[in-house]
DNA sequence: TATTGTTATACTCTATAACTATA
DNA sequence: TATAGTTATAGAGTATAACAATA
């Protein structure tokens, strides 16, 4: 048995359970996985299009439109014309609005850290050795194919 | 540089990241998250009555009676009485839930596949060893904490 | 003519409150 | 009296369709 195989049947079914997992036990918001998923994607990569956040989430162009409006009406996101082309909107984040985000993931950690701190030496040291691996595939741009029409 | 504090820095974020990447990655179903991870509840567990599931999900009790009675509907699950206790319902998969959610999981491991195949071999060879942890982490019992009313 | 974004409308889902049945 | 579950009602969020402005 390699461990080729080992990662193919197991690993994608431990995936899914573990954003199962994440989900369950990340702090309940007052904003969903998608709005701060979204934000997210202004503060760390800024201003973008309506339709660069369409394309980066399951959401269509009015869905977008209406949550970036409730961003903006929490005052967590600006809307403003884009320079290059006049038919676009820049969504950028405010400064509450990075600090929001930044709070929640600090939340965030912390019930992390208390889930890690229950796992096994052997466990915590397998992890820190497939932290490279594990970033590389969360921050890989999903392929398209499941959905005929993602570009 | 310990790697104990690579993994308490690093590992949350990486692991709030993944969960992201998961949610994108996976192809888009006719039911949401919380409908296929209590389905995937009472397959894997058997029957549960309708509090055991709604104590594991972040959804209200009327909402889980809905989110049933959606699911009955639609024949992947069955309800009935729970011989223990005359007040409960014993919500239990039908062959038909069972067989979607396999189909469903199918369809995940696939895109899953793909993805995994783009990493190195030394990041494949990480995750290989990183299996059992990613898995206890996924099956730990979520602590209270975040939510002072949960049990 | 194609693309970007918005508005109008309807539907799905979920929460709160009130209720019934059983322990 | 407390617990398990349902029903009634209202609100948030998102999709489809139709529209306005710019490329």
């Amino acid at each position: 048995m390699s461990t080729r195989s080992a990662l193919d049947l197991q690993l994608p079914e431990v995936l899914y359970r573990l954003a199962t997992w994440v989900r369950r036990a990340t702090p309940a918001t007052e904003w969903n996985s998608v709005a701060l998923s979204a934000l997210a994607n202004v503060v760390q990569n800024g201003p973008k299009r309506v339709t660069d956040l369409v394309s980066a989430e399951r959401i269509t162009q009015p869905g977008m439109t209406a949550l970036v409006g409730r961003l903006a009406a929490a005052g967590l996101v600006t809307r403003g014309p884009d320079p290059d082309d006049g038919r676009a909107t820049l969504v950028s984040a405010t400064p509450v609005g990075q600090q929001y985000l930044e709070q929640i993931h600090r939340a965030g950690a912390e019930v992390f850290d208390r889930h890690l701190s229950k796992l096994s030496s052997d466990h915590r040291a397998s992890l820190a050795g497939a932290l490279g691996a594990l970033s590389a595939l969360a921050f890989m741009p999903v392929l398209s194919g499941g959905d005929p029409d993602a570009g």
